[in-house]
RNA sequence: CGGGGAGUAGCGCAGUUUGGUUAGCGCGCAUGGUUCGGGACCAUGAGGCCGGGGGUUCAAAUCCCCCUUCCCCGACCA
């Protein structure tokens, strides 16, 4: 491609909405452009990127034996009602009607539709498995869009599904899926970690992110170092304490006044005691009626982890009626004792003597409350966020946290759309059987970012080779000297038609323009030509990420582009 | 949805507080010239519903009301 000819916008300054530094570098660079708040147009050198990456998800979904499909962006409600998800999914699903006023949506994820395909078309034992999947734009009305194409509202995606006949054979096809991204990503040349995911209110099942390690990221991700264990925040799971109780040392219960003092640090404070000492009372409302979660005064609740102990669909943090209703007293002096709805108390309340509780009581707090004397717990669970050092479940050594981009997801569903969209198939014995299913997803446009995120300096991205919008750029410094300008074609098209993918610099620009354009793009290689070298026979090669320059003989450039860069000859 | 900020030329911004010439500056863009190894210089030029609507006024980018779009911080997700 000539440069000249390329739509290839560069910016000069960094616009000003752009944040992260994925987003300023793809704008800067002319890959992308906004056209609303988290819908982008992608020009042609994200184009290619985007094409780069495609690839290598089809070489590895067709090495495991996914099929390529594409399924409607629009969708019929009547779907979405059979699964309930027309009810659940909420806002985020963008809903329309068509010119006779039927319902449709713009699909966020295709577990329906292609539910639906499998059961019409699917019948026996004999055709399972199956792995089925698409590369396709899809649409989720997000709350805030943000980051650029990191959170945008119309993003391309990478799914598929799978088709199993039991369990067991669910669980080959995730492994298999496991292995292609753990593939995929390593392909892209990305620092990447796959962390154990919460599955939500679908028992039984697992899951797993791909998160792409970079410090814009939204996730934080949990591990140790000494086991291998890693997993989000919201799941990472806590070695429990082995402390024992000592109920020789057991006050008796002191009831004080503590006017006003609401929240734990005032509480401390007012009392002279470390947060350590007090035990957090929370009040959740779920739809299985309240609950209270205790955990201790320096830590925090996890609420994800509360949910799947109380086994409920929604919960969320009461409200200051039902705090007053259940504690009989405003928020904040809410305690365990003489309350009648299920206690849930983290770990590390085990054991422990003569904390600081609330009263449930206007302006009163308790002293050095005990249990079982003074209240009883419904179940002692792991219920809190991990923090740095908390001892690893597995292994008991200190967690690590690192921040993540989650660009694949892959997870076991079981029969959850099987059930709702009665997708079954006949067994050898002729016996009818819910079809097993598995969900794996990779966002195209974030893995894209990611790797920026992961690649550049400060000049510019510096793509990995594979994923890299063209291997070289030729750069004469001066396209009107015709013999330099002669022989950066002659390169050129001896490149091309050795399969390389070159982007020919031939614009009439100062050099200093296009050598900042040249580290802006991150083509890996750059082969300059200039009248100091071109008159020893020389060109200039270099490496866009070490910045390493060797001069080589006009004649030899493609030698050293396929043997040297690419690593083997061809 | 709650909180904060912003919409003026393709990009980055000034002007708005205190209404008053033809709405400015840098970059970019077009044409000509001098240049040519890390975002040159000179000259000429094109490009604006000052986010939209309504109001106040002799007069509105500027004051008032309504709407809208976008960005950032919190609860969802690839």
């Amino acid at each position: 491609m000539l440069f000249s000819k390329a739509l290839i916008p560069t910016l000069r300054e960094t616009p000003a909405d752009a944040e992260v530094i994925s987003h300023q570098l793809m704008l800067r660079a002319g890959m992308i452009r906004k056209v609303a708040a988290g819908i982008y147009s992608y020009l042609p050198l994200a184009q290619r990127v985007f094409q780069k990456l495609k690839t290598i998800i089809r070489e590895e979904m067709n090495r495991i034996d996914s099929q390529e499909v594409t399924l409607p962006g629009v969708q019929p409600a009547e779907l979405w009602q059979e699964s309930g998800r027309w009810h659940f999914y909420g806002k985020e699903l963008l809903r329309f009607q068509d010119r006779s006023e039927r319902d449709f949506c713009l699909g966020p994820t295709h577990e329906e539709v292609i539910t639906d395909l499998v059961r019409r078309n699917v019948k026996s034992y004999r055709h399972l498995p199956l792995i089925l999947y698409q590369i396709q734009t899809k649409f989720r009305d997000e709350i805030r869009p943000r980051f650029g194409v990191m959170r945008a509202r119309e993003f391309v995606m990478k799914d598929a599904y799978s088709f199993d006949r039991d369990e067991a054979g669910a669980e080959e096809s995730y492994h298999k899926m496991y292995q292609a991204y753990s593939r995929i990503f390593e392909r892209c040349g990305l620092d990447f970690r796959a962390v154990e995911a919460d599955t939500g209110a679908i028992g039984g099942s697992f899951s797993h992110e791909f998160m792409v390690l970079a410090d814009s990221g939204e996730d934080i991700i949990v591990y140790c170092e000494s086991c291998g264990y890693a997993a989000n925040l919201e799941k990472a799971e806590i070695k429990p304490p082995e402390n024992s109780p000592s109920p020789e040392n057991q006050k008796p219960p002191d009831k004080v006044s503590t006017p006003g003092q609401k929240t734990v640090e005032e509480v401390t404070g007012f009392l002279g005691v470390s947060p350590e000492h007090l035990i957090k009372t929370l009040i959740f409302s779920t739809d299985k009626g309240p609950v209270a979660a205790l955990v201790r005064g320096n830590h925090e609740i996890n609420e994800i982890k509360l949910k799947n102990y109380v086994g409920c669909e929604e919960l969320v943090l009461a409200d200051d009626s039902l705090v007053e209703k259940v504690t009989h007293a405003p928020r904040g002096f809410a305690g365990p004792v003489g309350l009648t709805i299920p206690i849930y108390a983290d770990h590390a309340l085990k054991g422990v003597v003569n904390m600081v509780a609330g009263g449930n009581e206007n302006d009163v707090h308790f002293k050095n409350v005990n249990t079982p004397r003074d209240y009883q717990v419904t179940l002692y669970a792991d219920l809190r966020k991990a923090e740095v050092n908390d001892p690893c479940a597995r292994c008991g050594k200190p967690l690590k946290m690192r921040k993540g981009i989650e660009v694949g997801h892959i997870f076991k569903l079981g029969t959850k759309y099987s059930e709702t969209l009665h997708a079954t198939y006949l067994d050898q014995a002729g016996k009818e059987k819910r079809i097993v299913m598995g969900c794996y997803g990779i966002g195209v446009g974030r893995t894209i970012a990611a790797a920026i995120e992961q690649h550049h300096d400060k000049d510019g991205i510096i793509f990995p080779p594979t994923l890299a919008p063209y291997q070289a750029l030729i750069l004469p410094v001066n396209i009107n000297e015709p013999k330099v300008c002669e022989t950066a074609f002659k390169i050129y098209n001896a490149l091309q038609s050795d399969g390389i993918e070159a982007l020919m610099d031939d614009r009439d620009e100062r050099p200093g323009i296009k050598f900042k354009d040249a580290d802006l793009i991150g083509i890996p290689l750059r082969i300059t030509l200039g009248r100091r070298t071109f008159e020893e026979g020389k060109v200039e090669i270099r490496n866009r990420k070490t910045g390493k320059v060797d001069l080589v003989n006009v004649e030899e450039t493609i030698g050293y582009v396929n043997d040297h860069f690419f690593g083997k000859p061809r």
